[in-house]
DNA sequence: AGCACGCCGACT
DNA sequence: GTCGGCGTGCTC
């Protein structure tokens, strides 16, 4: 049998089976592998290219549901898309290798066989007999502690026959989410678009919709019947988010729609919680997930329908070992399992709505904000014309509307998507710079942590007392803003105001994040600095003033994706400011106040915005009109780095709507000390991008000491 | 991914 | 003289 390895090997290896052992394809296998034990997925029948006298013996079956053939074909699929090793893809798709093991046991007291009437019955234990004479079988603690005795009493009456011992294995109790609970009152487009899903369930056929409603809207109401169709057909929900909207307010309206909550799929969980939920899920216990990038590859037995809310985020990119984008993967998954995917989002991404218009996706729209909402106003201030003091990063009219809002009791959020209290630091004697040693970046001051901070690698300095360069003392001065930099200048405007920033330093896990948002949801903050983190899925009824403070700051930088992206997080960000019964304004502050996305952002015409956006990539075979993949050759040493992809450009394929760009220094040129060069890959449509690759790989004879990524269809140019 | 082998710097 | 650093290569 060919046996898949969770490794990066390239191919799957060849085992031998015992006798007496039975193995089927999907079958979770303990395999030899050089001096260790390893699991591995039977895949199929022996390849026949390795000498059947050197393989080993499929050591076991491990005791768990085998992997369905839908998901073996998705790894393949997933490894086969993003030009990985299937193996890498596999690792993916056993994350809880401890849920492959027998489930943990319980040992339970029950009635035994002998007459208890022939026993001396002392009131310890009738009372432990009356106990179970009623009841289910309980754990020896469990009864020991409800009938008030000691355990010697419980292991006497097993001596003796009374009880008896079972064992069971240990099963969570899940409360099930219930769809028979009325959901909300649904507005008219709500239930529309709602009964098109529940139609496409019950279908049990692949469908992609795209759910597209301004923020607000109720794209959640919607999506939540698509889950209460699957549950009432019997079958199980994924819901995607990206990392940062799982958040508790979501878990809290899913659990007021179903009266449970949903299994719960991050990177923060314990391995404890992924074996329990991976096996749950496997032996159809859990009904509905949701979960990040990564719950695409959990062992669903019976899936109904597939979510991805914020579909056009780029947290579903996955930009490090397999590099993919879970949204993208997760159409294939519902592909693969015969059923309906929705895409919700109220800033659809360009791929998505071209692919609604080219009528790949089916689309609904929910046009007006679902309740006594007001879609807030948007204005552009111009910080050309009113221009911050120096070093001042608030524009005049933009501290006035914040002291107005503070005024009324209500709540401003700035947003400035820059961590630390400024991005560069520089000696005012000589011009240096003070650089991450391991990294082309600049090091960013955090002045609360009174800490140097590479953003790119983590590396961490004190500080220095002079410059390195010239030895000049007390020389350094801070460029441009950082959240630490705007809180200080918000602090002098306002001494007397509750100030939070809201970003990862300040708010490092999950739980402080949630702790935070809560407060500021009870209106314990008067003003939020946040970085992008605040800028997503949260709902703060007190809010009505959102400022974005560099609205240019996304823009420059030569990505394509870079008008698309911060039109997406300006209108995120924008969608947090009135969202209760009190109407919101929002500032941009930015020194391009004729730039298309400025100006769709300010007149509300995302559609038209889109359009130019999608007229200019279709023009320049841009995705999503053509193909594009990049190489990102690494390595340690700088020179065979260069060999390398000077090579790779030589050798670069030639062809009808193939274009080879680069090599060309990669913006991060440095990365954790690794030298980095990158090559673009423009294809199109029709070109099978991957293929190309392969071959092109194949005759570049990368050596072991320099790495070659692919990363098709980039997010990121970095 | 491990776990080996293998070739150069600071120790008992 | 060894102990051990992690670069390189293989695992059916």
């Amino acid at each position: 049998m060919s046996v898949l390895l969770p490794l990066p090997l390239g191919e799957a290896y060849d085992y031998a089976i015992p006798d007496g052992l039975l193995v089927s394809p999907g079958d979770f296998v303990i395999v030899p592998l050089g001096k260790r034990e390893t699991i591995g997925v039977v895949w199929g029948p022996a390849s026949g290219e390795v000498d059947p006298a050197k393989l080993r013996d499929i050591v076991g079956v491990m005791p768990a549901p085998p992997m369905r053939e839908a998901t073996r074909r998705f790894v393949e699929w997933v490894a086969s898309y993003t030009v990985s090793p299937p193996g890498s893809v596999l690792r993916m798709a056993m994350s809880a290798p401890a849920a492959l093991e027998a489930p943990r046991t319980e040992t339970l007291y029950r009635l035994g066989p002998a007459d208890a009437d022939a026993l001396k019955l002392t009131p310890a234990r009738r009372r432990v007999l009356d106990l179970l004479r009623d009841g289910p079988a309980m754990a020896l603690s469990d009864l020991a502690r409800e009938a008030g005795v000691g355990t010697s009493v419980i292991k006497g009456l097993v001596a003796n026959g009374a009880l008896q011992t079972i064992e069971r294995p240990r099963i969570g109790q899940r409360a099930k989410p219930d769809w028979r609970m009325t959901g909300p009152a649904l507005s008219e487009a709500q239930r529309a678009a709602a009964d098109d899903l529940a139609v496409k369930v019950r279908a049990r056929k692949f469908s992609v919709t795209l759910v597209d409603g301004v923020p607000g809207a109720g794209k959640t109401e919607v999506y939540f019947e698509a889950v209460a169709a699957a549950l009432a057909e019997g079958r199980q929900a994924l819901v995607m988010l990206p990392e940062i909207a799982l958040s508790t307010q979501w878990l809290e309206r899913f659990a007021r729609r179903f009266g449970a909550r949903p299994a719960e799929w991050h990177s923060d969980m314990t391995s404890a919680e992924r074996r329990q939920t991976w096996r749950d899920i496997a032996e159809r216990r859990v009904d509905v997930v949701v979960g990040a990038r990564s719950a695409l590859f959990l062992p669903f037995v019976d899936l109904g329908v597939i979510v991805v809310d914020e579909e056009h985020d780029q947290a579903f990119k996955q930009e490090d070992g397999v590099i993919y984008n879970a949204r993208d993967m997760a159409v294939v998954r519902a592909r693969l399992e015969a059923v309906p995917i929705a895409l919700a989002s109220a800033t659809p991404s360009l791929e998505s709505v071209v692919n609604a218009q080219g009528a790949r996706y089916d689309t609904l729209h929910l046009p007006e904000r679902h309740g006594p909402m007001e879609v807030p106003r948007i204005e552009i201030v111009d910080i050309r014309r009113t221009p911050p003091a120096r070093n001042r990063w608030l524009a005049p009219p933009v501290a006035q509307a914040i002291r107005d809002t503070l005024e009324r009791g209500e709540q401003a959020l700035l947003f400035l998507n820059r961590r630390g209290y400024a991005p560069l630091t520089l000696c005012r004697a000589c011009g240096h710079r003070l650089q991450c040693p391991h990294c082309s970046a600049w090091l960013v001051e955090h002045r609360f942590r009174r800490k140097l901070v590479c953003h790119h690698c983590g590396h961490g300095a004190p500080l220095p007392e002079k410059c390195p360069a010239c030895d000049a003392e007390d020389s350094f001065v801070a460029c441009g803003p950082g959240v630490e930099r705007l809180a200080e200048e918000v602090m002098a405007l306002f001494p007397d105001k509750r100030l939070e920033i809201f970003a990862s330093d300040t708010v490092p896990t999950r739980r402080e994040a949630q702790a935070l948002v809560e407060r500021i949801a009870n209106n314990e903050v008067d003003l939020v600095i946040g970085t992008q983190m605040a800028a997503k899925g949260y709902h703060f009824p007190h809010l009505t003033l959102v400022v974005v403070v560099d609205a240019d700051l996304g823009l420059s930088g030569g990505d394509l994706r870079a008008a698309e992206r911060t039109f997406q997080l300006l209108y995120q960000a924008a969608g947090r400011a009135g969202r209760a019964e009190h109407p919101g304004r929002v500032l941009l502050q930015t020194a391009q106040p004729h730039h298309p996305v400025m100006r769709a952002l300010a007149s509300g015409d995302r559609e038209r915005f889109l359009e130019t956006e999608a007229a200019e990539r279709r023009h320049a075979g841009w995705p999503p009109f053509g193909r594009l993949a990049a190489l990102i050759v690494s390595g340690t040493d700088e020179q065979s780095v260069d060999a390398v992809a000077t090579r790779l450009g030589r050798l670069a394929p030639s062809g009808e709507g193939l274009r080879v760009l680069g090599p060309a220094p990669a913006p991060l040129s440095l990365l954790r000390g690794r030298f980095r060069r990158r090559l673009l890959l423009r294809a199109e449509r029709s070109v099978n991008i991957q293929s190309v690759i392969l071959e092109w790989l194949a005759v570049a004879e990368v050596p072991g000491t320099v790495r070659v990524q692919v990363d098709i269809d980039p997010y990121s140019f970095m």
